[in-house]
DNA sequence: ATTTTTTTGTTAGCTTTATCACAAAATCAA
DNA sequence: TTGATTTTGTGATAAAGCTAACAAAAAAAT
């Protein structure tokens, strides 16, 4: 299959979730337009996403969960698991630990590096805390794939190239250092400019120039 | 000026806080390539944004980082602070409080709201926890337009829904649920779909059918 | 049996966002 | 002075993403 469009695999994680849920409430079956109103879109949206990923549904009684949920399963998951590392176990970092340990189960966070040297050698949710000289070392015994940035942001892109360096495919950045990457998949997350888009359109009409 | 395109007013908001570095270090003027090799955009998309907001720069010299900042500064803000209030302080809520508070400062946090008894009271990065029953009040009183989710995700739909009726204009939404508003901007940050996102399009080849 | 309703699948078109290509003007080089 | 170079500003075009519209088929209603 032709790599699938960015929102398209956005939105088969959101229905893997809400579907998976309707499984364990025993629904069998599903129309592209209740799908949609769950996740507050359109049926129609819904219906070409399914087509994108070659699923086929049945007339008048809609979609099979339980296919569904194994198709986007083999589409949007690597065969196995994959492995995680935080660099950098601030606030922010054991949020997230937290969250992606409880919320779903194939990636694993394997590694936690940091340079607090109270962090390193204890544990957050069961992860071990490494100094960040083992970087290299780690990532390639853990055969981790995937890092997380969660430290301050003059670190961040030689972090980046360490990793990158080192083995690791995809990065999500959570510092609002612009990275520059080769050979790897980045996801950025900018808080302040989240939230001054918010600020933006949300702004009272009032001052509006 | 119209309505400006959501990823110009991200851009505007990333450009700023570049420019903002620059002026510290006292250089004056900065041509649309420097500005874009920054941000690892094309010089290009740096102009049609500045054309947007109305800007014009000088041939040969380029943009004059002042004007430019001060001008993405009266369209981006609200004349004034925007007050904002975070709903649930836990580790996430504690990140993002910092970070907000430390990071800019038009968008002031000015209460949060928890349901946790030991918390309520105790103050975070110098604001105020007050129980949830207080929120309708407080964010009248404090004049609240922006606010923050991170509470557990099926308290997430209800809470946002008095938020909007008691006067928020922006909710930007850190949990999973998948929230229907009327009335408000939303911004979805949803980590496990950001996450998988990286998995899929990180995958190695080998696994790609 | 025929008509109506429901629901999928898909084409064509629309909107939004990004890029190409180039004119215009300022400066520099010869 | 003339020609080359640099850099902005923008119309035209392309790419990505979304929606409208409708055919096809199954089921339900009459």
């Amino acid at each position: 299959m032709r790599q699938l469009p960015e929102r398209t695999v956005e939105r088969l994680s959101q229905y893997r979730r809400v579907l998976l849920r309707l499984l364990s409430i025993k629904k069998e079956y599903i129309y592209s337009h209740e799908l949609a109103s769950l996740l507050h879109i359109t049926a129609v949206q819904v219906r070409r996403d399914i087509m994108l990923i070659g699923h086929t549904g049945t007339l008048r009684l809609g979609y099979k969960i339980k296919d569904l949920v194994d198709l986007i399963s083999t589409i949007i998951d690597t065969p196995g698991k994959r492995n995680l590392a935080i660099v950098g176990i601030g606030n922010l970092g054991q949020a997230l630990i937290n969250y992606i340990a409880s919320n779903q189960d194939k990636i694993i966070p394997v590694a936690i590096f940091d340079v607090n040297e109270k962090k390193i050698g204890s544990t957050f949710h069961g992860v071990t805390c490494y100094s960040m000289d083992m970087m290299e070392e780690i990532v390639k015994k853990e055969s981790i794939t995937i890092a997380l940035l969660t430290l301050p942001p003059q670190f961040a892109q030689s972090t980046a190239n360490r990793l990158i360096e080192a083995g690791v495919k995809g990065i999500m950045n959570f510092t609002p250092t612009l990275l520059n990457l080769q050979g790897a998949f980045l996801e950025q997350y900018d808080m302040i400019t989240s939230l001054e888009k918010v600020a933006y359109f949300s702004k009272p009409k009032f001052f509006v120039s």
